[in-house]
Order: structure tokens, then C-alpha cells, then sequence
DNA sequence: CACTAATTTAAACGCTTGTTTAACCCACGA
DNA sequence: TCGTGGGTTAAACAAGCGTTTAAATTAGTG
């Protein structure tokens, strides 16, 4: 890997411990360490611990809300009846695309987004929805349309089912993958499982009341 | 409430706040102050404070997987071709009342078993297989028998998803239903929103490939 | 080159953490 | 009644935490 600045440096290191350990478990000597720069740098430059983590999550939502708008404004314009699957398409495919193609690996960022929603208190997910949530509340609009006739509180709670079916599978991903291998000796990619996760998170949301 | 004994007292208190904040961010002086105990009693009674984790653990997951083994008895016995909804009627049946008869909240219990999935590593997830996979296995085969023709891996990663979507949505229970509540006027109950995830994880499972 | 602002550095700050120690209390059996 | 052992207690321990300081260094500008 190349040399980046400070910043950079920091944020890199953070991102993937903050993936393996949780944020807590963290401590801002070991980023600074493998990151190769001075403690002090973490204050310095980010101000605090907690606006360090801020800044690794739009460092990756930012581009992945990006991109997602963009993927839903192109399919929109060249059909405007978009189905589940479509919607979903777009989504994980922006997910693994748009997130991987620099190098960093989509899990990890799987494995944060579960983190923000479980761990401090709440802290994280405020912090995502108050800055996403135009992106969310369009994708879910999108969603809700392509389900005509289904309650919104039913609807709701089912997209709550979907994501938590997917944040926490694919953030669990490298445990899960390592028991099917030793049960079964099959390997799964992280394109594999999206490619399951699809349809089944179609029927999940699809299904009969 | 009435006034157990120490190591009593220490685990009502730790589970509470185990559930609220997570496990590192809770301290031994917090869990003792509330429960109104001294200090050294937690390394006294539990050995340390990784011990105390697991030992609030056991004294829900032992009952649990003890009401669920004879629910899926007694249903195996009266019925030999189980179908799906009845397993996952029994899972949550048994989450859901056999918790709660002590006057404990089976949110609290939910959201104990998704920071056992996020936090401290993946230490409670392996404590947790070790300690009660058995029933787990048990679960896990008669649903697949309940979906014949299905492959092992897919099937596996399926029943993840439902893990997930289960773990992820109930333990976050609170949250969710903060923002429908805000949203729709809609108050949502435990109850109600097992009857919603049923027939959405039935669907999950079954769902075409 | 000289001056200034930005950055990096080592060291220390005050605080919290989990754990251990040793004195102490008190019930129970000889 | 004495003594023994399980339980409780206050106090201290060493280690780690996030953050701050002030001096040293580097970079950029006139």
C-alpha cells in the first residue's frame, strides 16, 4: 500500500479495527500505532475519538449513498416500474461494486455498519440517519411502491427484518463462511451469498400477511 | 423487587446493564453500586468480569434451551411431519413466555444474544455454540427436514438470514418501534411484532431459490 | 533568506478500568 | 466459649484510557 498523508493513514487503520474489535475495543494507541503515526495526531486532526469514527463512516457512506442515488435515478428513467428485485439489485450491487473498487473490502464495511447499529448506545445510528436518511427515506419510498397494497407498519417492520437479515449475516460473514467450509467443504464468495440473499430477501418482503 | 442474595443481586444488575450499554462499556463499579453490593464481590463470586458475562448468559440461555428442547418434544410427539411455522412458532413461544414468567423482559434477552453476536470478538458467539449448540442442531435439523429438497448450504445460509432478521430487529426492538411509533401513531407490542416476523421468516425459509 | 503558520513530537495529565490485598464481621460446630 | 471459615469491606494496585501541553520540526509565502 502506498503512503498517504496523516489523515489518511489514520482513517485506514481505523476502519479495519474498528471492523475487528468494535470501537470501545479500540483504543486510539493502537490505530496510531499500526498506523504508523503519532498519538496526538488522532486529536490533531479529528478533534475527538468519536468524531475519528464519524469520520470513517462518511468516509465510505458518503460515495455508497452517492452511488446509490445514481444507480436509482438510472434505473428509474429507463423503467418506471421498478420491482423488489430490481430495487435490491441495485443496492447490493452498489454495495460490492462501488465500495470494493478502491481496494477495501466490502465485509468490513458490512461489519461497521453493523457495529454503528448495535454498538454506543445508539450513538452511530442517530449519527447515520440524520446524515443518510434522504437516501434511505427514497430507497424505502422506491421499496414501498414496488409493494402496492401492504400497510406501512407491516411494511416497515419487514424492512427492519431485511436489514437486519442482511447487516447481520454479512457482517458475521467471514464466522458464518468459516463453519459452512468445515460442515461442508463448500466456500462461499460474498458475491455467492448476495446472490442467495436476493430472493430470499425478496420473499421476506413479498410474503403473504 | 425483593432483596436476593449477593451473587443474585450482581446478576440482575449486570443483565440490565449488559443489555443497555454493552459489556465494555459497562464497569464492575457501575454493576456493583446498583446492586448494592461491594466492589470485590464480583471477582469474589465470578472470578472475573468475562466469567460474570457468561454466567448472566447461562442463567437465561439454560432455561431457554431447556423449555424450547421439550416444546420441540412435545410437538414432535403429537405431530411427526412438522412444518415450518410450527418450529418458529415454538422458538418464539418459548422466547416469549418462558423468559418473561419471571417478570423479566424478553427484549432484554434479545438484545443480550445480538451483542453476544457483535461484541467482545466473537468470544460469547463461540461460549454460546459450545454451551448450547445441541439444541441449537436439534433446531436447526427439523426445520430442515420441514424444507425437503432444499440444499445444505443454502439452506444454512438462510437460516442465518432468519437469525439475522430475528436477532437484528428484536434487539434493536426499542428503536424501531420509537421511530414507527413517531412515524405511523402506531404502537407496537413484542407480541405483535413476533406475528409479523412469523409468517416474514416462513417466507424467508421457503422462499424459491 | 526570514517570517509565519501548520504539523509532528514526546511527555505528562487526570481519570477509569479490572483485579488484588488484608483486615474485618459473623454465623456455626466442637 | 473458642476458633474456624465463608463472606464482606475499604483501600490500594498497576495498567490503560482519551486528551492536553509545549516544544521541535517542517512547509509555504513574501
Amino acid at each position: 500500500m502506498s503512503q498517504p498523508d496523516t489523515v489518511g493513514r489514520i482513517l485506514d487503520a481505523a476502519e479495519v479495527l474498528f471492523a475487528e474489535r468494535g470501537f470501545t475495543e479500540t483504543s486510539l494507541r493502537t490505530i496510531t500505532s499500526t498506523a504508523g503515526v503519532n498519538l496526538a495526531a488522532v486529536n490533531y486532526h479529528f478533534g475527538s475519538k468519536k468524531e475519528l469514527i464519524q469520520a470513517v463512516f462518511e468516509r465510505f457512506l458518503t460515495p455508497f449513498t452517492e452511488h446509490l442515488d445514481s444507480e436509482l435515478s438510472r434505473r428509474a428513467s429507463q423503467d418506471d416500474d421498478l420491482q423488489v428485485d430490481d430495487l435490491l439489485q441495485s443496492l447490493y450491487s452498489v454495495a460490492l461494486a462501488g465500495l470494493a473498487k478502491d481496494g477495501r473490502d466490502p465485509k468490513r464495511f458490512m461489519r461497521l455498519l453493523g457495529l454503528a447499529y448495535t454498538q454506543s448506545q445508539g450513538h452511530m445510528r442517530r449519527f447515520i440517519v440524520l446524515r443518510y436518511g434522504s437516501t434511505y427515506r427514497r430507497f424505502a419510498g422506491l421499496l414501498r411502491q414496488a409493494l402496492p397494497g401492504i400497510d406501512p407498519v407491516t411494511f416497515y417492520w419487514r424492512l427492519y427484518f431485511m436489514l437486519g437479515a442482511t447487516i447481520f449475516s454479512l457482517s458475521s460473514f467471514d464466522a458464518i463462511e468459516a463453519i459452512l467450509r468445515e460442515d461442508f467443504g463448500a466456500e462461499s464468495s460474498l458475491e455467492e451469498t448476495l446472490a442467495r440473499l436476493a430472493p430470499a430477501a425478496t420473499a421476506l418482503l413479498t410474503g403473504p400477511k
